[in-house]
DNA sequence: TTTGAATATTTAACAGTGTTAACTATATTT
DNA sequence: AAATATAGTTAACACTGTTAAATATTCAAA
């Protein structure tokens, strides 16, 4: 009796990543728009309808990829910064990193900040994942430079929450309002206001307030 | 004969005003998630299908509102910052009431910066309008800021490309993410943003680099 | 004023969307 | 093997945007 439970579980949650794994595939290749019901049950090799066997309807199902997608995410950051040397240098190309992996698959950019939840019921851990995202990717270098005291506290929080709004408001601008009109000119200024942004918290460190 | 090609494209105009109106009144009720083609032939007191034959389809239609809506924004904005002192202060008040109002019209903040635009083909001064609202918003302090040498040409397009970002990056994460939680929180974590990049630009006035 | 042509508007249809209920096929248990 | 529970599919519904065909309306000429 046991053991066919935890069968079932398992069996469940296969079927369960075979819908989430076509959903992947399509939110990388086609991005949010060209993704249906219809066609990430043709990928997954179900009819439609068996999805509602599985989720409570395709939103669910989309924001169950977030988790894989922060995942390979933070290996690529992790490949492209492993050089980097430690503190705020490593910090800037972390972010850049991280802009650069939504850049590859805007997809993926809307599904963490374009797709709206209704439903908020039970997504809160997911909306707080995509929240606290590149907050968790720098968290190490942020430590220790609290730790070893180079930085308050208050200031790196200050800062984790400034990068967060710079890499949001630059991505959308970009990948929505072709702003600025070329990739070239768009990882320049995301260069330029990451560096301004943490250069100007060196600044705040040597002076009083 | 001339008199009647007045007279057509007088009738034309007002018909295209009518859908716009429509248009309108849902987006700014219910935001752009429940707007449709039927629902707003309804409104205007159409069938769906006449849309066409005035607009080449409904991104056109829904479009062709950011005109009007930053009209109205722009006096919003000059009704809340009549009192502000010139300068640096009045374009913080700017931005704050350039933000309040996307906090008051979620759906209109969607059409700004959300809604994709395939069909580039003729939109670019849309998009212009809009990547230069709170620029041309915020136009006349700089100018006179530049003018009587407060800040350089250079700081103030660094700072006008600032607090776009950074206003558009505050609207998404609050208005699609819920961070921060609620309104007080948003409100004083953007006045912070706002200030703060503000304030920095003078003590690069002051300083060489 | 009535006819004929041009124009404006609507209806019908198509190919999509997400979702639910009813039906069928597959396992599981007795 | 028969009865039951479960899994999966098909059919249907109410939507979506868009186009073509059919209808109504306007307008110029006879």
């Amino acid at each position: 009796m046991r053991v066919n439970m935890g069968n079932k579980e398992i069996q469940e949650q296969r079927i369960r990543g075979y819908f989430v794994q076509a959903t992947k595939e399509i939110l990388k290749a086609e991005g949010l728009h060209s993704l249906s019901v219809r066609n990430i049950a043709n990928k997954a090799g179900y009819s439609y309808a068996t999805i509602y066997n599985y989720f409570r309807d395709v939103k669910d199902l989309v924001f169950e990829c977030v988790k894989d997608f922060q995942e390979e995410a933070e290996t690529f950051v992790k490949v492209q910064t492993k050089k980097s040397e430690p503190g705020i240098p490593k910090i800037k190309s972390i972010s850049i990193a991280y802009i650069n992996y939504f850049i590859e698959y805007p997809g993926i950019f809307e599904l963490f900040f374009i797709e709206k939840m209704y439903n908020i019921a039970g997504k809160q851990p997911t909306i707080d994942l995509i929240n606290t995202f590149l907050e968790r990717l720098c968290a190490e270098e942020w430590n220790s430079m609290v730790l070893e005291k180079q930085i308050s506290q208050k200031a790196s929080d200050s800062a984790k929450v400034k990068l967060q709004i710079i890499t949001t408001g630059l991505l959308l601008m970009y990948l929505h309002r072709q702003y600025p009109a070329d990739y070239k000119q768009f990882i320049a200024l995301a260069a330029k206001e990451i560096d301004e942004t943490l250069d100007n918290l060196n600044l705040s460190k040597q002076s009083k307030k």
